[in-house]
DNA sequence: ACGCGTATGGAATACGTATGCATTGATCTG
DNA sequence: CAGATCAATGCATACGTATTCCATACGCGT
């Protein structure tokens, strides 16, 4: 039923190995038998077996990819690039949410099926990496990284974004913040928060508790945080949040309650998505360029699958830029 | 290196075809030994290898589902609930993207690495069916089919939907209205306008080309159209939508016009994505059941595979329901 | 004691490709 | 012209698993 090199062989009149190398471009099979072989499979249709391929090679060419739900508007932005940046490094993506179960989660990525895995998602007690390390298979942190040092990663400077922004509301007259910052055990809500704190802190600023929410990165984090930050004794006139997402629910949450952005509220979300852009957004925000965040991270993966990487690690970090829009004002 | 069933064999002190057996539930072997061989391939953490099961028992428990662009927020809402369900059938999912060049595509698809194929982007005049055909790979349509009898599909009574709101445009009192439909080469573009026209006509209101719009079901296909709607002599009080994405781009297109939706203007979507419901929107749309378009799809293809699927094709259709919220208005 | 059926496990092989090694001509060298 | 070198191709095998076929041992009835 299905073409084989075999098949190929018999027609073109050479052996299978021949086949096999010409096309694969071997040096060591004439023009003549080249073009003839080329014909023959052209004829059959013929497409060679990625599994007999891989057995043999012992690579896939396929590369996992974890990320949480591709619903938060966030990881399309880093899965479609990085698919493409993929794509032309020849190798296949392969989609897993980590949602799975776990077990079964594990046995995808363990079965020799995936030539190396992007971990969109590490919490800085993940045990996936441990075990990845134990069976040989490479993978790089995107976005997030445990902060050990040894990681490959391609990360952004998160520390450096929640300066800038504490930096911003501070020379704004803003003096009751709040943050609805991101988990505590990523490093994009840990380091975030921290650069936020520290320029807070220097502008001598602070940041109690009652003014500080923490959750996942995602839109109901923002929606049910406001009204809880609102509900305080001195509600802040200035939101941080921990990236895009969370802001863009923030600021559905701040219509529901009747508040007028920047008026009312100033708002500052993390990630520049497309979507902060909207007109019925125009949110300011911290930017850095996520497509390179993804290229970097497939070309640094491939790199550590071709063996080419620094054997001590390498984590790659892109700079970010403050985006004034209209999600802010003066305290008058 | 890595560990194969003859290392478990060893250790067990059996042969490989009976570890092979063993793990797999074979009632030929003593429930003592399968006990000994699944001890001795947990303390080597044997996981068997994917490559070799698929060349031994020509199935790959894979399945590729191809979309155009994952930034655009329809389709995570489908390729979410695809994953898990498929998930959730013993598959695993491979993502690949339109764009990719044709070429390669093809070549992905076709050597046999994957089981079957859930095409989520099928123009009426794509090539990619017959190839599949032709290479004796099941597949389905997801949301969009070519029409044809035979197919294989999970869609939505898209002329239904096209009706329930020309009626409720009509009803308002609107008869100036204009209309953004998908490209006429999908089905979602074609059967959404067939049946809105159908039924404008029954109420006797007229949809000239002036006020016709026709683009992929993308943010900037109704961004970049609003306006120059409103550039007619006389320009319309209520525009339909081919899909929420397309009513969102009018919706930011409306506040850079100035205009207010409704009393200005009326926009109705169609998919009632979470999207849809945010306040800044409160787009009035045409709801149908995404999650269970994608579960449908994902059952129909394990059905297809497994062989237990008419062979005379299966058709698969949602039905669509008005939902109002807060941008369509009586006209007065 | 013999034959037969059954339960269990091993040996061998297939799946499709890539590749090390052997083989075959042919050309080159002195 | 003998011997060496080289290009081109075939042969054989490895990759890891599933499975068909075969061998052995045991139990039971006669």
């Amino acid at each position: 039923m299905t073409i084989t090199s075999h098949d190929v062989a018999r027609l073109a009149g050479v052996s299978q190995a021949t086949v096999s190398r010409a096309l694969r471009d071997d040096h060591r099979v004439s023009a003549a038998t080249r073009e003839k072989v080329r014909r023959a499979a052209q004829a059959l249709n013929y497409v060679p077996s990625e599994a007999g391929r891989t057995l043999s090679t012992r690579s896939t060419r396929r590369i996992g990819v974890i990320v949480t739900d591709l619903t938060n508007p966030f990881y399309p932005h880093v899965v479609a690039p990085l698919h493409d940046e993929l794509q032309a490094l020849g190798y296949r993506m392969m989609l897993i949410t980590e949602r799975s179960d776990e077990a079964v989660a594990g046995e995808n990525l363990l079965d020799q099926s995936l030539d190396g895995v992007v971990l969109a998602t590490a919490t800085t007690e993940s045990r996936l990496p441990a075990q990845l390390d134990r069976r040989g298979i490479p993978y790089v942190f995107l976005n997030r990284d445990t902060g050990q040092p040894g990681d490959y990663a391609s990360v952004v400077d998160n520390e450096g974004g929640g300066r800038l922004v504490a930096g911003v509301l501070a020379e704004l007259g803003h003096r009751r913040i709040a943050g609805i910052f991101g988990s505590p055990n990523t490093t994009t809500g840990r380091d975030r928060e921290l650069g936020f704190r520290l320029a807070l802190a220097e502008a001598g600023i602070g940041l109690p508790d009652s003014r500080v929410v923490r959750g996942a990165f995602e839109y109901d984090t923002g929606y049910e945080a406001l009204p809880r930050l609102l509900a305080a004794d001195e509600p802040p006139t200035a939101v941080f949040c921990g990236n895009d997402v969370v802001a863009i629910g923030v600021l559905n949450a701040a219509i529901a309650a009747g508040l007028r952005v920047p008026d009312d509220l100033t708002v500052i979300g993390f990630d520049d998505l497309p979507m902060a852009d909207w007109e019925v957004f125009r949110l300011t925000t911290v930017r850095h360029d996520l497509r390179e965040l993804a290229r970097q991270a497939a070309r640094l993966l491939v790199r550590r699958i071709t063996g080419e990487a620094d054997p001590a690690g390498e984590r790659l970090i892109l700079p970010t830029e403050f985006v004034p829009r209209a999600t802010h004002a003066r305290l008058t």
